[in-house]
RNA sequence: GGGGAGAUACUCAAGCGGCCAACGAGGCUUGACUGUAAAUCAAGUGCAGAAUGCUUCGGAGGUUCGAAUCCUCCUCUCCCCA
């Protein structure tokens, strides 16, 4: 492949190469020694689901894996116990150790849906980071200002605002940086969020004799909502372990101002322009829904997805929940009793509300009365607003 | 160490002795319209088989017929001075 051409990928994309020159001049060193670069990925095992959003970079990781560079995937689980300050305007409660192990390895389990097993260094920075004496620390923080951790949008921002900023938060940046430092990472690919942190890295890595990393800056994708980044914490976001159906039907949710958005990063194409938006958002939820799952699912989803939403029939697998003789009086039950067995709400005030404004059905018909005893028969199918099912199974009273 | 301000539901934010289960906005839920899009409109958004019952306004006590509102102590945050 020629250099050019090499560099041309790395670049798809990417919303900043800090610097294309630096760039240039390691993938020449390392074609001239016939090593791939050292590329470092960190993740915060805060939160345990990966979700579309993560597999930019994270595509971004395998085309470089598939040029023959090694991808050294760093699982934060020392600064996840102190919260990444990264556009947040609180500061994050602390995980525990078991929480951040917990979700380190459900990340393992899904990165390698992407990434190529063979091609990846999984490390944990307590491996260095546990045993850092209070010196080495002290040292750290001594290369970097208070001024210049206030230059940051979101510490500037909270400090403007009044808003509590704790001392630790300072150190993540540099404890961060030192990962890179302690790897000898030659490039670091993330999102836009992590340019000063990544800056950070390079700054310290000078400070420590390195040539400083060569930063790859992705776009954040927008969520569900299409306004905010997609995370798991706003609750907008499609995780990519997620069901086939839902994948679909979550992406055939999103706006679409943000249908481009979604084709150039998770699709790394143009959208269509020979259809109409609906086309290209099925397109697209069949594409997605495939690349996770495989393209019978896909088909699978979508065929239900029709059937449910369109054509408003029951779908293929309604789940089921048993009901017993006892717990009807004379054959009946009274329906805000029966949406809480169901779990088709969470209280009874919930229920009455569902039922009063028209969101439940019981076969397929209307009902709007909360005070309704229903007259219970086998295989019963209670609908709770748009996408919630439930089948009701009687069951004797000998079990 | 000294002085001042503040903590209200998912978020922001009113309320400053009874009219407060707590204004308003956003969010979210449901319905109408639709393409599970957007925009718009309507309703809802503590719990309770439920006509005025119970538990909520950082925490614990207290005053009062009655407290989110007043008092005391505690916890936490912000600002100014040192």
């Amino acid at each position: 492949m020629h250099i050019e051409k090499e560099l041309q990928i790395i670049k798809e994309n990417a919303v900043d190469v800090i610097s294309e020159g630096e760039l240039l001049k390691k993938l020449e060193k390392s074609r001239a020694e016939g090593k791939g670069l050292r590329v470092k990925y960190g993740a915060d095992p805060s939160a345990a689901d990966i979700h579309l959003g993560h597999t930019v970079p994270l595509q971004k990781l395998r085309q470089l894996q598939d040029m023959g560079h090694q991808v050294i995937f760093l699982i934060g689980d020392f600064t996840a116990r102190i919260g990444d300050p990264s556009g947040v305007s609180k500061t994050r409660p602390p995980l525990t150790k078991q929480e951040v192990q917990n979700n380190a390895s459900t990340y393992q389990e899904q990165i390698f849906k992407i990434l190529d097993r063979k091609l990846t260094n999984v490390v944990f920075n307590s491996q260095w980071c546990d045993d850092m004496k209070s010196g080495e620390i002290m040292k750290l923080a001594s290369h970097y200002t208070v001024a210049r951790m206030l230059e940051r949008d979101d510490f500037a921002l909270r400090f403007r605002k009044k808003e509590p900023i704790s001392i630790h938060e300072f150190l993540y940046p540099l404890i961060q940086g030192y990962d890179s430092v302690f790897l000898k990472a030659d490039m670091e690919v993330g999102g836009t969020d992590q340019r000063f942190n990544f800056l950070v890295a390079r700054e310290l890595q000078r400070d420590f004799g390195q040539e400083p990393e060569v930063l790859i800056l992705l776009p954040l994708l927008e969520g569900t909502d299409g306004k905010q980044k997609m995370s798991k914490s706003l609750d907008n976001y499609i995780g990519i372990s997620e069901p086939p159906a839902e994948i679909y039907g979550k992406i055939m949710s999103i706006p679409d101002e943000i249908l481009p958005r979604y084709y150039n990063l998770l699709l790394r194409i143009d959208m269509p322009n020979d259809c109409g938006p609906h086309e290209a958002k099925k397109h697209l939820a069949r594409e997605i829904t495939s690349i996770h799952h495989g393209e019978e699912n896909a088909g699978k989803s979508e065929q239900e997805f029709e059937k449910v939403f369109v054509r408003k029939e029951l779908p293929e697998n309604i789940p089921e929940f048993v009901l017993r003789n006892e717990e009807l009086k004379d054959g009946k039950i009274w329906i805000v009793e029966l949406l809480l067995k169901a779990k088709l709400a969470a209280t009874g005030n919930e229920a009455r509300r569902l039922i009063a404004q028209g969101g439940v059905k019981l076969n397929n018909k209307s009902c709007t009365d909360p005070e309704l005893n229903i007259e219970i028969r086998d295989n019963m199918v209670i609908k709770a607003g748009k996408r919630r099912f439930a089948r009701i199974k009687m069951e004797g009273n000998h079990g």
